[in-house]
DNA sequence: ATTCCTGCAAAAACTTTGCACCATG
DNA sequence: CATGGTGCAAAGTTTTTGCAGGAAT
């Protein structure tokens, strides 16, 4: 599930750019944080515990680039900072929603593809193709009843 | 639809606030905005035709408070502004999504009770009661065909 | 009158950019 | 060794805050 060194060069390549240490590493605190929704500066933080010397900026140019080679996706939770978190890129379209708890603020991740009928019914009825969906939910969770 | 003097100065008078020219201005322009997605700087430009002393840090304010008393949306475009957008305040549930054009930015209302399917289902299936929603749909608009 | 509100400007917070040096292929 | 990448610091953007004067109830 995880891209390893040579998929991520090749990815790269593609692009006429290099693999470097700093995307790696990264890449890789994305992939070993899957399900938690980090900030740019979270990121730069654990990343740091390897790799000191690493700018905020570098965090920043490599979050980008992975956003652009659908590495990873972007989620706003409205709390001022935009968050990242690794892809499921192993499908094309994304069965991914986010349960946003408004008591405690907890982030659940569901797995689904109830939307695919919604998305049918957009084609037939506005004839507009729908290729991705960003959906979250607010409500109350289990622990918070 | 539209919420008149009397019934704001109301909401506010709950929660101990003034009814102001600026906010009566700012929630005017949401108002005779509808479907329009506007920024902060772009609700002041507008406010600023009929009211030109009105400062930005007061449009700001207004939109929070509007946000807290539920009579305006956030939506984010992720183009690096928040947009507001009037509620649908005659019912409790947003039965409102966004279809936005992958080619040329156009963002498409849709009126719709299509999650309420899924709703039940998250409630059965991880006890989450949904509150409410916010659903992007990503895609090619039938004049970008 | 009292309490709340506004405008202005300064500050804050997140993100991007310029540049000299460094690393990758 | 050519090209692209990094780190640092400075600048850029959007949004928030402090405060003295002003408006609403």
């Amino acid at each position: 599930m995880s891209v390893n060194s040579e998929e991520f060069r090749q990815l790269l390549k593609e692009k006429g750019l290099k693999l470097t240490t700093q995307r790696r590493m990264v890449l890789d605190v994305l992939q070993e944080n899957e399900g938690r929704h980090l900030t740019a500066e979270e990121i730069h933080e654990i990343v740091r515990v390897r790799c000191p010397e690493i700018g905020l900026a570098t965090v920043y140019r490599t979050i980008q680039l992975l956003h652009d080679l659908k590495l990873i996706d972007k989620l706003n939770l409205d709390d001022g900072y935009i968050r990242y978190e690794i892809g499921k890129f192993n499908d094309d379209h994304h069965h991914h929603h986010h349960l946003i708890c408004e008591i405690c603020g907890k982030v659940i991740e569901v797995e689904d593809d109830l939307m695919e009928s919604i998305e049918e019914r957009f084609l037939s009825k506005y004839n507009f193709a729908v290729t991705d969906h960003k959906v979250k939910f607010y409500g109350i969770c289990k622990d918070c009843k």
